[in-house]
DNA sequence: TGACAGATGAACGTTTATGATTGTATGCTC
DNA sequence: GAGCATACAATCATAAACGTTCATCTGTCA
């Protein structure tokens, strides 16, 4: 991959997202290229669903009829979550049964598998992963069922655990909000926890664990599973820095997603 | 600012949302173009059911975006389908838990019963309830989990009766495509009759079946359930003549919602 | 050195957005 | 009800943006 016109996508990125919105002229003029060259950048981008393409230039991903709190905990990390939702999405498979919990990370993992194009299953708490899978004809999307948390956007609890236990698929890719090696995988919220739980135990493949730097180390209320129940922890850079400096299970995986 | 079209009907809606109505002329002049321009936004954003257009304008339209095919089927006889839906909420209790089917007509009702403000759940497959219940702190939604269909916007099947299975609800509200004394109710969807049955089955109390007249005497794909197992029919006053002709068990009631 | 893949730009025809023009419908004033 | 102003719809012309194809350049690998 080479790196002269990458860079430049990474910085149209970042100007998208500073400004909401921008045009394919102006762009080609602050980077001394044609406008045809920064229109395959930027269809690039899109097709990746990082941004959404427009006549005359592109805007930033605005297409979530109503936009859950945790949007604005998407814009921390930004540009960390989508390297590490691609990353992620590159391990994905034609064929493949996934479970994939809620959160803001991977909300951008529905995203990127979905742009992979291949034919997979979806099996999520997430109820926004119906706007990412709508126009996909080749993504089949099962919902977990139970009680609704508005805060979340998401389905947890009992009720969800009893649909989890007849679906196997063969990789999980499991958000958290803590990662610790000596209290596991945690979440602020019992029921989700629970859920996730469920969704590991019915996982025969590999489980993957995405998380930004600032969940790495972090404790958080309630407990999904320890650490020897994950397979590999896909991260970005400065997260890989500083599992080094922990005690992990030896077959637990570190994945860095280099940014873009 | 940069002016590409998307951009400007993104700000324009912005604005709409914030003031609650705009006029062309003025918009015109903020944006430097000409009111034909507007206009053309306008009609495009309405299009989209994002905003409503007017005379001279366009003002904020609370309703959600919703599939193009469900909001034409909604518009089909939206005051028949509300006076209905609101006759059928008259019956919702405090305390009450709620089977309520996918379809556009208890679409309507859950929004009738959500403006209810009273304590009760609501179990669905129609994944559009979210955003009737969003701000509702009272009412409990419990979504059935399972295949997720975009063209109705809801979940059905196996795993969605599995969910069904473990609730038993003291009312069911239930829309139906056909409704006939012969074929009973019938829907097009073979996963969506299954579901519907189990929600029947697992109801204690009253099963109310709400259609409006044009859904009177229609046969439909797939059998739900006969009439014998409903309760009561809440129709208009068209269905109620309709009905009327027909044999039907003793032990339904016929319901008539009059026109507001 | 030669083959090759990826990035880039030019040229072409096509699509989209915009504004001017004209005529029609709606609402208001008198 | 006549006259008038405003908003609208329909049509056309123009310019910008687009997609496609081909040619050029660069760096890599055998």
């Amino acid at each position: 991959m080479s790196n002269i016109p990458a860079s430049r996508q990474h910085d149209i990125l970042t100007l998208i997202r500073q400004e909401g919105s921008v045009t394919v002229s102006l762009l080609a003029e602050q980077f001394s290229v044609s406008e045809l060259t920064i229109r395959r950048d930027l269809d690039h981008l899109a097709k990746k669903g990082l941004v959404e393409r427009t006549h005359g230039g592109a805007t930033a991903r605005r297409n979530l009829p109503v936009e859950p709190d945790y949007l604005q905990k998407a814009s921390e990390y930004p540009q960390e979550k989508a390297a590490i939702a691609e990353k992620v999405a590159s391990f994905v498979e034609e064929g493949d049964t996934l479970y994939i919990n809620s959160g803001s990370t991977t909300f951008e993992v529905i995203r990127a598998v979905v742009a992979l194009e291949k034919r997979v299953t979806i099996v999520t708490n997430n109820i926004d992963a119906i706007y990412l899978c709508k126009e996909s004809e080749i993504v089949r999307l099962i919902l977990a069922g139970g009680i609704y948390r508005n805060r979340s956007h998401s389905v947890s609890g009992s009720l969800s655990s009893l649909i989890i236990s007849q679906i196997h698929a063969n990789k999980a890719i499991i958000g958290v909000d803590g990662f610790s090696p000596s209290a596991g995988l945690t979440t602020p919220i019992l029921e989700e926890a629970e859920t996730t739980r469920a969704m590991i135990e019915h996982t025969v493949g590999n489980v993957f664990v995405v998380a930004a730097s600032n969940k790495i180390g972090v404790v958080s209320n309630f407990k999904t599973v320890s650490l020897d129940q994950v397979d590999a922890l896909v991260t970005d850079e400065k997260g890989a820095e500083i599992v080094k400096q922990m005690e992990i299970p030896e077959s637990l995986e570190i994945i860095v997603a280099t940014n873009i």
